[in-house]
DNA sequence: GCGCACGAAAGTGCATGCAGTTTGCGTGCC
DNA sequence: GGCACGCAAACTGCATGCACTTTCGTGCGC
């Protein structure tokens, strides 16, 4: 499978075996947003020097999906709504790319390889919802990796995980069953090779994944304690925090 | 600004540093694709010991600009063409999306910072050519900064620096006028609130610069020997690596 | 009883050291 | 003279150890 340093991203294997591993646990929740990653602790449990589980997190910081703050134990990110709204509007430019570049393109063997996928999804949308929602993502990387550009494939994943992230983070009854058919209807648009279609479908389809999750700002579930007190906190004090409650408010001070 | 860890992408400073240092000297091409990075020198150079070195190697390697391979020095990547042009076909679309969120809504002092920055392309349009590619490079990323969204920023920045040092590759005169020209022409725009023009300028700016730098994918200067090798070796035995030239082959395998 | 300060425990930041791998050079053989 | 083998230098992979920072519990003073 292509070099090992594509995916895994660091050049080690090691390294790279714990990036996955952590990519996992993050994204299917068994680590929640906020939850900490000692080094020492994860250097035991992987069975590797603290070196190397230091090494690893500095990749998921990277990659935004997890905090690193000097001195601090790390933790798995917690995206604040208006960066969830950004990472799914840069993730619907992305994707429009990948399907331009896919539609009427892909063989019968790839078209075949996507339908089972969507097969297994369908499978597990009675099973838990961190499961479907990982295979929800993995169907948009595995469309990504078809592209076989080295970039796309790994922005494309980067910002899919992200999004997975804030998903378990806003969203709960992830209602996987429309999702599921939207993937049956882009695989088609692809197979026939409409390339305005499948962009359409692609947009309008991670568009609504957006819009369902991420309904009017939802409650903040396990949000940062700072941002969840601001609207209460009406000292003139001033959390020194991002203002929060505020949508666009933030778009504008010219710093 | 914001907190550091967003541009420095690690946590710590020292890293940062570091990071910081090779970027900037990777894409005014005082490395040149392929110069090797070992650690120890970088260590000795910055002043810390190999981990540290080595860590930002990693970081550099995950943004594109450093290629890891396990038990070998690290060199400068040396992108291919197809590459290339994928960066620039991502980097098109981000920029367009950045372009949509700006225009129409930049404070005064911002316009002023942006025709400030071309003012200083313009300054530096006689000097050398790295320092106005950089400069040129670092306008989209002032760009991407007014969005406040980091996602955008570190997508925008990441893939500006990787277009950046394919354009050392590939393009050697580097024709900046023109480029300066559709700099403003943006501003304009942007200023006047004009969402599509904006967006269609940045589209045909970006997409005539990777014209200019990739032009009929140029000869292949330093690039990698298997690669150049590939149409020479019509041995069944195979190179093993991507068939190179041949641009939409290459997606098949079902790995 | 409440608040504050002090100290231990936990954790990160970083350098160094050792083992394994690659590279390059010199030697011997053909 | 050229080629192959082998050894030594160079470099990476990784763990460990020490210093510093943060955190949290405890006891003292009020």
């Amino acid at each position: 499978m292509a070099r090992d340093a594509d995916q895994g991203r660091a050049g080690s294997d090691k390294v790279g075996t714990i990036c996955r591993a952590l990519r996992r646990a993050i994204i299917e929740q068994a680590l929640e947003p906020g939850a900490k990653l000692p080094e020492d602790a994860l250097g035991e449990r992987f069975g590797v020097s603290r070196t190397i589980a230091r090494h690893a997190l500095g990749q998921l910081a990277a990659e935004g999906l997890v905090e690193l703050r000097r001195n601090r134990i790390a933790v798995v990110a917690t995206p604040s709504w208006q960066e969830a709204r950004d990472a799914f509007d840069i993730r619907i430019e992305l994707e429009r790319l990948v399907v331009r570049q896919l539609a009427g393109r892909l063989s019968r063997t790839q078209i075949a390889a996507l339908g089972a996928h969507v097969d297994a999804e369908e499978a597990a949308r009675n099973g838990p919802d961190a499961v479907s929602i990982r295979l929800a993502t993995e169907f948009h990387i595995l469309l990504a990796t078809m592209t076989e550009s080295p970039i796309l494939i790994r922005y494309v994943s980067e910002i899919a995980y992200r999004c997975c992230l804030t998903l378990s983070l806003f969203s709960r009854p992830h209602s996987s069953e429309c999702a599921i058919n939207e993937h049956r209807l882009l695989i088609e648009a692809l197979a026939g090779g409409d390339v305005d279609a499948a962009m359409a479908l692609m947009h309008d389809h991670l568009d609504s994944v957006a819009g369902r999750a991420l309904v009017a700002q939802a409650k903040p579930r396990g949000r940062d304690i700072m941002d969840i007190l601001a609207p209460y906190a009406a000292t003139p004090a001033q959390t020194r925090r991002k203002p929060a409650t505020l949508p666009s408010a933030r778009r504008d001070a010219a710093e």
